[in-house]
DNA sequence: CCCAAAAAAGGACATTTGTCCCAATGGCAT
DNA sequence: ATGCCATTGGGACAAATGTCCTTTTTTGGG
């Protein structure tokens, strides 16, 4: 549920630590939009530590959460090959620690670094494959198979992400998560 | 709803009629299956003409469609950066033409050849992008309006794909698709 | 051309999930 | 500490969706 890359981030920690390709490193505060969708931006983010959503709203309000990233994980990456809006917006959950690449900075380690390349061709593969199980299983399954199926994968769940951000990740209302969670604990 | 991927398919066609790369045309009839989940191959394949479905099921039978491969997209690709087992099974809707690489064939033209390699990396880019809407409207609006959406962007979908398969693209029932669209003719 | 099998359509009922509330709790800034 | 606001938990009812079954329609092979 909350992805990570480790041989990404350890491989730009080494390009940063380098100094040479235009790297910043930045740091925001928790509960923070760092970007909004339907918009333009210039910047690849790659989170160094912190949690962030990945989330797009409609016009009813509703909110549904793509992804939650964690460390090594990149947001913006995906304008830099068809120049266009962004898709979703992106908020901090936990403080967060990013390093970013211009645009133009970006596709020149993908053109000129093949291991940074073959690193960045891995992760977009990543983001797809995780994708379809997720999915297949929020419409295969109930509600509580599906939280007891968070919880396993990632126990401190409850703890660290709001209860209002877990139901619209799974795609349900807060009332639902609750009556499920309560349906668990009675049954447990 | 079904998806296409242009340059691509040109610059394939291209490196295909060079000759080269060990790029090899086949055909399928439809409803075949030609990868089935957890399993491992050793292909990437390219659409050339017709119409498949990428889809997982699961223990219950239930089958959720992830997308419809038209003209241009590949599948079979994302096992060259991971070295794994298919998340997806694929089958033919239609009549099916395509063209195959072999996983060293691919990669290496993503090593030697900047042009396929920014198509690539485009092509996985632009299957991240589309879910995100996609997923997003599933969850936040009706089915009658997921209907209505899909048929805007695909008039003959009704003609073209089987019921039961719009209905686990959905992830719907057969029965509530049907309910959605006796909704929708009552009322127009 | 005909028949078997698949696909489509829909009735009746059960279950799940959402909507609309309101009450309780817990930070957090003043 | 006080008051405010966001978060959490849950009752009662409405609406959406699924399940189970039966009937009708379409399709493709002999």
């Amino acid at each position: 549920m909350i992805r990570k890359n480790k041989a990404l981030l350890a491989y730009v920690e080494w390009l940063y630590a380098s100094g040479k390709y235009g790297i910043v490193a930045e740091a925001y505060a928790a509960k923070r939009t760092i970007m909004e969708q339907a918009r333009r931006y210039n910047k690849v983010y790659l989170i160094k530590s912190g949690i962030a959503k990945c989330y797009l709203s409609n016009e009813n309000g509703r909110i549904f959460i793509q992804e939650f990233l964690g460390e090594g994980m990149e947001f913006g990456e995906l304008e830099v090959f068809n120049e266009q809006h962004t898709i979703c917006s992106v908020a901090t959950v936990t403080p967060l620690e990013v390093y970013t690449f211009s645009h133009a900075g970006f596709k020149n380690l993908l053109e000129t670094d093949a291991k940074f390349n073959t690193l960045v061709l891995k992760a977009l593969a990543d983001k797809i494959r995780y994708k379809a199980p997720r999915h297949s299983y929020q419409h295969g399954y109930p509600i509580e198979d599906n939280i007891v199926r968070l919880q396993a994968n990632f126990p401190d769940l409850i703890t660290v992400i709001p209860k209002k951000d877990i139901a619209n990740y799974i795609g349900i209302t807060t009332r639902s998560l609750n009556r499920a969670l309560r349906g668990l604990k009675k049954r447990a």
